[in-house]
DNA sequence: CTGGTGTGTTGCAGTACTTGCAACGTCCAT
DNA sequence: ATGGACGTTGCAAGTACTGCAACACACCAG
């Protein structure tokens, strides 16, 4: 809507690449180096981008703690927090927690396993959309249209034999998975990795997040993981209960 | 330096605070309202900020992503993590690496204590400049005038009674810390906890990172933290050596 | 030392883009 | 019903953004 800003903008997700000088900014903008140069300006004395002893742009320390703030604000997540301890601490496997928000999947949360094998994931990462069990849960919830939409929108990539291949079967799993209430991963993602997980509702029943519970298969089987489903279910309710109990006020900080 | 850019990306402090409407944003801003509704509709195009379903803004998921890519770029902190986990196993306690960026000090990354009694820090938190150890360290390093400049434009808050109290006493603490090479705060944020830290240098000497261990006192006196000394500059240099031997290449992932 | 190429930077005139206004739509409370 | 609060849209006015061209500076080769 705002060209200026569009552009400003859109150095973001390029200098996330990796640092670049301002003649490649520039160039992947297709303005002129004295417009880039302003534009990299205004984003340096924000704090956005930082320019490193090469002279050549990287994105900046106020973005992450921006992030940090952008973090705190979303009460599910200090409300979903202790839960999520409590239940690492009774099965002792990783648990994620995660949300939706424009075509993207995301963890906010997670407490890492307690055995030595740990699984790879980090907060902020975009989920695998098209495999992840809390992904499942969430865009099961969406509006038809919007999940029709969604779904054929999506690559389907095969990270493993497993995986799911193609927009009709991942509509067909969402079917699934919105009619049980949970959702699982065996394998999808990666091949000894499963997970189980169950949906966070609010006040209107509106699935808000989804946290999920992971285990490599050296420490137990996908069988036994699925014994654990009850538990991760009464955990989810219990958020759900707390998160639409009070209507959060939330009034400025 | 661009006016439209400027007031674009002071709405993302402002979101910061907590979620606000079209309103709030307007009188901040000191804008008319349809000037601030095409700029939050350009920055929600872009995914930093989020409109939620009470029409209120509040900052996007995309900007926890991209914070996340902007800390993956930081080499410092790939190179640095394993020795932190190491480091961590052998006395147990917090460990903090933080890096100076623009008048500010940040964590970027931490291990978490073994004990179970835990302090309070987040990665992308900003430090507590004028107490933490860290900021000691990477502020001592900082060219003569800069540093009086920033010293001078500090608050010095007096979070226990041994907080930096002013100015001058803080930069006597920091020539102290450059001779000495290594910096301690024993209970000077926060009454009960104590660290020490060590610089991390660039192949050129300069200070590029720091790193510390906290403990509280109910764990180990300060005394014995500062036997752990010889232990974490031996860590702290054997960062320098690796992250100043190859120029690390670094081509996306 | 000199001339070349590669950067990043600045002043300026033209105009594309942003701005604030005013009017409209909607929702909610009175 | 009626008023107010809030978000949204089209439009004319003019500001502030753009690209150009010239400059500054560093680096390298001859």
């Amino acid at each position: 809507m705002s060209q200026t800003v569009d552009r400003a903008l859109s150095i973001l997700p390029l200098l996330a690449e990796g640092p670049a000088d301002l003649g490649q900014v520039a160039d992947r903008l297709d303005v002129h180096k004295s417009t880039a140069l302003r534009l990299l300006r205004t984003l340096h004395e924000h704090g956005l981008v930082y320019r490193q002893s090469d002279q050549r742009y990287r994105l900046g320390a106020r973005l992450i703690a921006l992030a940090q703030e952008a973090m705190e604000n979303l009460d599910i997540r200090e409300i979903a927090h202790p839960h999520l301890v409590r239940l690492n601490e009774q099965c002792g496997h990783t648990v994620h927690l995660a949300v939706y928000e424009e075509s993207e999947v995301l963890y906010i949360d997670k407490v890492e396993s307690r055995y030595p094998v740990r699984m790879y994931s980090r907060i902020g990462k975009p989920v695998a959309i098209t495999v992840a069990a809390v992904a499942k849960l969430l865009l099961a919830d969406l509006p038809e249209g919007e999940r029709r939409a969604l779904a054929d929108k999506l690559d389907y990539p095969m990270y493993t034999s497993r995986s799911t291949p193609n927009a009709p079967a991942f509509l067909r799993e969402l079917d699934k998975v919105r009619e049980q209430g949970w959702a699982t991963d065996l394998g999808g993602h990666e091949e000894s990795i499963n997970c189980v997980a169950a949906p966070i509702r609010g006040a209107d029943g509106r699935v808000v997040a989804a946290m999920s519970v992971s285990a490599p298969n050296v420490v137990v089987t996908a069988d036994e993981l699925l014994t654990l489903l009850p538990l991760v279910r009464r955990t989810a309710d219990a958020i759900s209960g707390e998160y639409s109990g009070r209507t959060p006020v939330k009034d400025s900080q």
